[in-house]
DNA sequence: TTGTATCTACGACGACTTTCGTATATGTTT
DNA sequence: AAACATATACGAAAGTCGTCGTAGATACAA
């Protein structure tokens, strides 16, 4: 019954969560690799932080072979969506409406993207109204 | 031509602009203890930070009476945007489109809320196309 | 004038994060 | 075996952030 209490990832360990998230288990020096793609970062930093990131549990890791492979321990959209609560709280003062309005309004948004989030509202709407039925109702009856 | 080089606010930086920009120009002591009803701070704690602030040029203040009146140099909505920035390319590889479908999956959203998402959506496409009619479009012709 | 309350200025400490140098183990090649 | 490449472990430096103690200034009350 206990909610994992997962600890809050760091920028640079979300970096990396964002490598394993994306290819899968890695060994420290593809994950370095990956993230000299985009930032110089030495070999051993990535290896402390893989190592810390052990301690808190954010990655398992597999020692069968003489080299580590690690992989992530939480799930991308969990720790997003843990992450997003504390921004929208500290940033927006704990209004995610605020937040969504703003994003919408400043990053372009593609055609078919509105579209995605059309879908979405729909969804939520329907499942608010316990409608089985996937008709649009337009009004709430007299 | 220069952007505004806005300085990012730290996390306690934020709980402070959020003061001020609600209640306006400030005194530290009733900043102090807005916060205090958050949370305990010490009154100093909150001086210091409303003077490392006024370095960063996140505040500019007014002593001309003994007592200073901090106030907010920078606007609500253009650090918001900053900062939201920042934070989807940390923790959402840089989509926005997927920050936004999370809030709006993990968020309870009411009615009117969603109304008004889908008004913005309108607006947004309107402008895409370059329409100056407000009728809606429901597909695309065969 | 003397005491009291309230303010600003400033320095410093502890926690956390990121970074990297260095030591050491292990495997590989000649 | 000797030299070399590559891996992990560990300690520590440097920077940032939040916190607060203390000193000194200023106004006001008794």
């Amino acid at each position: 019954m206990s909610k994992t209490p997962i600890p809050k990832p760091t920028e640079s360990e979300l970096e990396i969560l964002q490598v394993l998230w994306q290819h899968g288990p890695s060994t420290v020096r593809f994950t370095n690799d990956q993230l000299n793609q985009r930032r110089e970062v030495g070999y051993t930093t990535t290896l402390k932080l893989l190592q810390l990131m052990l301690d808190k549990g954010l990655v398992l890791r597999e020692d069968d072979s003489k080299t580590h492979v690690y992989r992530a321990a939480v799930r991308e959209e969990e720790t997003q969506g843990l992450l997003l609560d504390r921004f929208v709280d500290s940033a927006f003062g704990g209004s995610a409406m605020k937040m969504v309005m703003q994003a919408l309004g400043n990053h372009p948004t593609s055609a078919d993207e509105l579209a995605q989030i059309r879908s979405l509202l729909n969804q939520i709407e329907e499942q608010r109204n316990g409608n089985s039925t996937s008709k649009p109702q337009n009004d709430e009856p007299a």
